[in-house]
DNA sequence: AAAGTGTTCTAGTATGTATAGAGCAAACGT
DNA sequence: ACGTTTGCTCTATACATACTAGAACACTTT
């Protein structure tokens, strides 16, 4: 797992820690299952606090993407093979809405924007 | 101008004025050229301090979406009618990734998510 | 039994958010 | 020309968030 922090970002430390997570999942290196390093020893490797860690752990936990069992670890939630949860649909749209809105500000065309996800999905996937 | 501020969000009130603000030019309301409320008057509308509203209006004048005149006033920036800058297309795309690697994660599927972004817009453009 | 785990607690520093009030010099409207 | 309005700057206060640090606890794992 390659993590890469920027400390002088303006994103606070765990908030990229917890993207980074989410990508590594989306790019299928870490599978439903799997179980996340301990808060101790991940906040070792990347030079942060313990807590730092937990808090973004946290993050992916509020999110449903894993699941924290006390007193043992983190585990990468299964997916569930059907359609996506309503309540996770409109988190994502609430998410997403502001960025939609400043691309078309900016003067970006619906076609542009549609073609500028598919870039960024088929990017996540390859890096 | 209908703007709703959630004093009791975890978003900071700046931070959802901006995007009202950009929503409410995507939607049309206001065009290039068109001035914005002075910051004295609009934060008096919305019973605001008048620091945040001019946070708020640094905020779009950081990504260019307005233009701050000393002493005058705000104006909306017309958009060039050609293509997107780079630097503004790169800065989309940054915000944006982390919120497709969360849809990815959850299960959403490349159409799916298409589909989500095309309802989005013309939500924006509907309200 | 020993090591490792997430959790909880106190503590401290730094930064960000939001409010408040005041004054400044330039631009604006009449 | 004059008074108002404008964004800008400054000081101040209050509160929340971010990050680090160290310690202790109770449960799980090996």
């Amino acid at each position: 797992m390659f993590i890469q922090i920027e400390p002088e970002s303006d994103i606070p430390i765990y908030a990229q820690l917890a993207s980074q997570l989410i990508e590594a999942i989306a790019r299928g290196e870490l599978v439903g299952g799997d179980a996340l390093p301990s808060v101790r020893s991940l906040a070792a490797d990347l030079g942060m606090n313990m807590h730092t860690v937990n808090k973004a752990y946290h993050e992916l936990e509020r999110k449903e993407i894993i699941r924290i069992v006390p007193k043992s670890g983190a585990i990468v939630n299964s997916l569930s093979q059907d359609e996506i949860r309503g309540d996770h649909l409109e988190r994502i749209s609430v998410e997403i809405k502001p960025i939609i809105a400043e691309a078309i500000v900016l003067g970006m065309k619906p076609e542009a924007i549609n073609k500028l996800i598919s870039s960024i999905i088929l990017s996540i996937k390859e890096e």
